[in-house]
DNA sequence: ATACATGCAAACACTTTGCAGCACA
DNA sequence: TGTGCTGCAAAGTGTTTGCATGTAT
């Protein structure tokens, strides 16, 4: 099992940084990439993401509200994700390294990671529904 | 908008709270009904766990591996899910009740909850994977 | 009586898979 | 030059929706 670099998973390892920000889905980064590049396929882009992923070059992250998102950034954080619209952005609140080992042990479980996802709603939904009440 | 008590409701209220340990899935929930009382459909447990658990009456566990599960109970605590299996247990610690407004604020998100899933390998499957080691 | 709820099937959203041809090492 | 990878389409999984009918109040 040798492993290739193709030229189609280094865009998606490109598109997954250059939408930093935005930590895109995988609908986001196939469409980002195939504006620029049509006839790359979608199952392409789920593939490599997977194994991108597994690989540990990129980070897959499991919201509340699918789809799931990516993320360049490897060091450990927290998510919030708006209940509305489901956009995810950076909790900006120190990573808990001891919370693991805090769990009393059960039914011989074992912990490996742990996720915190904030859930709430963004700047922009919240002015959506003020200006829905006041529309009424 | 006047609320009904349905049959199916109640069956479906009194399923999640017997199937209370196993943390169901829909269609856990939707086999364990359908075994005693033919004919209920899919769409009905669907439609009654999202009523349920928007009035308040259940909990909808969105996990990182789908589907979502159901629980309830109510008072706030969080899950251990197994990446094999995708069980889910609770998990045994605190709940955090200062952890939301830890988060430094961030473009105007209003946080509502929070989650926390600590994400491992149960015995059972941890127990399977030994086994298969040693087969090899 | 009436309007909310049901059961069915179809639609939907997201993701994975089978396969023939392609291209990287 | 072989085999890992791609693109396409189809299938798979989990959930929602449209609609005619049923039923609780």
């Amino acid at each position: 099992m040798k492993i290739r670099n193709t030229r189609q998973r280094q865009l998606i390892l490109d598109a997954v940084k250059s939408l930093h920000a935005k930590h895109p889905t995988a609908e986001e980064i196939y469409s980002h990439i195939e504006s620029v590049n049509p006839g790359i396929g979608r199952a392409t882009v789920y593939r490599n993401l997977s194994f991108l992923s597994e690989a540990g070059h990129i980070l897959k992250i499991e919201t509340p509200i699918p789809p799931d998102r990516f993320d360049d950034t490897l060091a450990p954080h927290y998510h919030m994700q708006c209940r509305v619209c489901g956009e995810i952005c950076d909790a900006d609140i120190e990573y808990m390294r001891d919370i693991e080992s805090r769990v009393k042990p059960t039914d011989g479980f074992i912990i490996e990671s742990h996720d915190i996802t904030f859930k709430g709603i963004c700047r922009k939904c919240h002015e959506n529904i003020v200006r829905e009440d006041n529309a009424e």
